[in-house]
DNA sequence: ATAGGGTTAG
């Protein structure tokens, strides 16, 4: 098969400044293909490629499928669009170079290509393989293009190639990643008897969209089949117990890990010190990190990352500090744990300091999460002006996020002026998040502007904006248990709520005065607001534990949302008149409570 | 040639 013009490298633009033959032994001329195997660079391969026209050497299929396979295999743009020269260049397409490209696609910059250009061999005389699909489907989620995604799942099922080993997960992997989560339990379901990889793509989709217990019982029906998990799977396995704070679980695996020699995985470390901190064990972190000889970038992010998150800022910016002594190369990511560290200690300064490192230093591109930590650093810090005229600086347009992070701070520091504004700017860009009116609802409130509460609630209502419920969850003897704010009001005989009106009983003993500022109904009476904040999910969940565990060990609470001030208050006693030491970790962080104190400093 | 650790918006 021939290349059909012997013109292509001069049409490709960059051809004329990388033209320098390899010198030839034109009595021994060397074989193209062997050349191939010695290639480092694209420049290369393009002498090569130059080299292998001019010279009249034999050149076929296998010939151009090492080429494309070249620039296939780190995909960049310049690598990509002369792979793309070559493929078009050939007289008859060969479905083999086309599995390649598109395998090339779905991992660059423009992974739609791949679909666009499988569109157009369509119409030629072309037959997809068990190979076409899986790239294709990748490249289809890396692009969250469901609908696409749709139209090449059924053409697999024409063709009757969807039923496949490799086909599967990369198709279970393609409605995870563009959040039908349903659909790929439907793919997952068809399959006759799913392999390990199949469970893998299933259970990391539940995992990555926020669904752990759907996860961990497809890993427990896995090992009911005594299917053997691998290392793969125990990354989704312990990403879902950091996702519920299930520690027992969580050490379960760990032990696992270490009977079945998977503690050798760098990842499966770098995956225990997250779950060990998010289950609020961060001395168990820090021994498993000590431990690593090797440590590259991500397992030091995991490592500032928990530490920020347990407020332990000046150890965060410590580790970074080894971390550069060690020649480690810091990323976005790393950066992110930086900022967040010095957010929840209101380090200003140090937080900028950060930032403009890792600009000028590092030359990294901020993203959108990074604007996001540093308005939270600017807001909680009490510098609501600073923080406005960040988001207004900024080079691209504000996210509704970026907003209601401030919106939080406004809340924080009392700021209803300022908070109002914010909300309309909020409003215009999406109005259906229920929290965004929950915050200004309670600022009302707690100014007692009660008729702006209800004019606020109405309009919220009308939007049919609703609020996440607060959530709050405790693991006993390895079942986790699940509680929701205001539930059960009515059925006061149960256990729990006896145990939890005897709790708050004790507390007042204590000097507790329950803060119910935040409650929103005029119309109510003090005992009524009362009531409200004492059947909060966190006290529902403390109580539990005080009923549940032996008196003296640590109980460890799990919120979905940020812990309320009473509450916070609440915990305080508790840690004081119980003799508990209580570790809640709310959607934004953690909060060790001891001997009447709270890790925080109150500053969160 | 299929699944993949640290961030994921409070």
């Amino acid at each position: 098969m021939a290349i059909s013009s012997a013109s292509l490298i001069s049409s490709f633009s960059h051809a004329e400044t990388i033209a320098k033959p390899p010198r030839i032994d034109t009595a021994n001329p060397p074989n193209p293909i062997l050349l191939i195997s010695k290639c480092t660079s694209l420049r290369e391969l393009m002498q090569i490629h130059a080299y292998s026209i001019k010279s009249h050497l034999h050149y076929d299929v296998s010939f151009i499928t090492k080429l494309v396979n070249f620039c296939t295999e780190s995909p960049t743009t310049s690598s990509m669009s002369y792979a793309r020269h070559l493929f078009d260049a050939m007289s008859k397409q060969d479905i083999m170079i086309f599995n390649s490209m598109a395998r090339g696609y779905s991992r660059s910059e423009t992974p739609l290509e791949a679909f666009t250009l499988f569109v157009e061999i369509l119409e030629d005389d072309l037959s997809p393989d068990h190979y076409t699909f899986p790239s294709l489907f990748k490249a289809c989620a890396a692009a969250k293009a469901l609908e696409e995604g749709r139209q090449l799942h059924s053409l697999s099922m024409k063709l009757g190639l969807d039923d496949n080993v490799y086909v599967c997960p990369s198709l279970i992997n393609l409605y995870t990643e563009c959040e039908d989560v349903d659909a790929a339990r439907c793919v997952f379901d068809r399959i006759n008897e799913p392999c390990v990889v199949s469970y893998n793509a299933m259970i990391t989709g539940y995992a990555r969209r926020n669904r752990p217990n759907e996860a961990l019982s497809l890993f427990r029906e896995m090992q009911g089949k005594s299917l053997k998990p691998n290392e793969i799977t125990l990354l989704s396995v312990l990403s879902s117990c950091s996702l519920l704070g299930s520690l027992d679980l969580g050490r379960w695996i760990h032990e696992y890990a270490k009977i079945h020699g998977f503690c050798n995985y760098v990842k499966v470390n770098t995956a225990l010190i997250d779950m060990f901190a998010k289950c609020g064990s961060l001395d168990d972190s820090v021994t498993l990190f000590e431990k690593m000889r090797h440590k590259d970038t991500q397992v030091w992010s995991a490592m500032i990352g928990a530490y920020a998150n347990h407020g332990e800022a000046e150890r965060s910016m410590l580790m970074f500090e080894r971390m550069r002594c060690e020649n480690v190369q810091p990323d976005e990511i790393t950066f992110l744990g930086l900022l967040n560290a010095c957010s929840h200690r209101g380090l200003v300064e140090e937080g900028r300091e950060y930032f403009s490192r890792m600009v000028n230093e590092f030359k990294i591109v901020p993203s959108i999460k990074h604007y996001g930590s540093m308005v939270d650093l600017l807001g909680r810090a009490g510098r609501l002006d600073d923080a406005y005229r960040f988001i207004d600086s900024l080079p691209i347009n504000p996210t509704p996020m970026l907003w209601r992070i401030l919106l939080s701070a406004c809340s924080s520091h009392n700021d209803l002026k300022l908070a109002e504004e914010v909300s309309v700017r909020i409003f215009e860009l999406d109005d259906s998040h229920g929290g965004d009116y929950v915050i200004l609802s309670n600022l009302y409130a707690r100014n007692k502007k009660w008729r702006d509460v209800d004019s606020l609630r109405k309009v919220m209502k009308d939007r049919k904006a609703v609020k996440v419920p607060g959530c709050s969850s405790i693991e006993v003897k390895n079942v986790v248990h699940e509680f929701f704010s205001g539930e059960c009001v009515k059925s006061r005989n149960t256990k729990l709520h006896r145990a939890l009106d005897e709790m708050v009983k004790e507390l007042k003993l204590a000097g507790y005065v329950p803060d119910t500022s935040m409650v929103v109904h005029a119309d109510m009476s003090d005992q009524e607001k009362e009531i409200a904040v004492r059947y909060h999910s966190e006290k529902l969940a403390i109580a539990f534990g005080l009923l549940n565990t032996p008196p003296g060990t640590t109980i460890r609470v799990v919120k979905n949302l940020r812990v309320c001030r009473d509450c916070h208050n609440a915990a305080k006693l508790i840690s004081l008149v119980f003799g508990r030491r209580v570790v809640l970790r709310d959607v934004q962080r953690f909060h060790h409570f001891g001997d009447g104190r709270c890790s925080c400093g109150d500053f969160w």
